[in-house]
DNA sequence: TATTGTTATACTCTATAACTATA
DNA sequence: TATAGTTATAGAGTATAACAATA
């Protein structure tokens, strides 16, 4: 049981930091591709709703935010509402990035997962909600 | 099963960030933990070898290892066969920051598995060599 | 010549503290 | 007063380039 957790959690960080690997570029880091992706799935947000999703300062994230900016990556607009908040919005440059890296990741996942045994995927199979179960609890 | 690598890479994927989250590293950080666990694990061994398993390199290796010897954590022995190798250990004192500094970490990995059915454990565990071989390819 | 370890330097991501503008 | 964003500054981890000592 103690090895079980142990052995597990490792596993599954080293697989998806294997994964990680897989991005559109190679000067594209792994803190502003996640942002991204939080863009393309979440919308629009300001940088407090950004910095708390990442689980990370504001001046971080600003700073991260910047070099998306300055790589065409985001774009900063004023809210119309209150004028203390900037909407940070993916740009259509984001969303070639996010979208490739997705490709890309997708990819890998697939390639590797085919050459699994039937009995090896079906154990994957079973184990899916389980693994789910966790990343959500 | 048409979407078992897109769901199972998601679900790895979110699992390794959620457990990311919850190392609440107070006075260690995840790099210097790291080489304590490869230390502990695989015995004495040279920078070159230490660089080669966390896969950085040698300057930064040996910046890890600076800080380590700095706190008393690990220390540095010439080889007697080869005097252009410096050999690397954990000190009494690395043991005990690596083993109390994992106790804390898995916590959160050790109460999620916990509350699993023995049914879900033994599929976890079928799934276990699967998903290393997935991260060693 | 090749290998091992190291120093010098620079860039990214992170944090805390302090400031500005607005609510 | 409180909130949202930002700037200033510092620390950790990473990299490349260049070097000395040894094989």
């Amino acid at each position: 049981m103690a090895e079980l957790h142990d052995d597990l959690r490792i596993a599954v960080m080293r697989l998806a930091r294997r994964v990680r690997l897989e991005r559109a570029a190679d000067d594209i880091t792994d803190a502003r591709l996640s942002v991204l992706f939080v863009l393309l799935g979440g919308g629009p947000q300001t940088l407090t709703s950004l910095s708390e999703h990442e689980r990370v300062t504001p001046p971080s994230m600003n700073r991260t935010v910047n070099s998306l900016v300055d790589d065409g990556l985001a774009v900063r607009t004023p809210d119309p509402d209150d004028k203390r908040k900037m909407i940070i919005d993916i740009t259509d440059a984001g969303q070639d990035v996010a979208l490739e890296t997705r490709r890309r990741r997708v990819a890998w996942f697939a390639d590797h997962v085919a050459e699994l045994g039937d009995d090896e995927r079906s154990v994957l199979e079973a184990a899916l909600p389980i693994l789910r179960r966790l990343a959500d609890s």
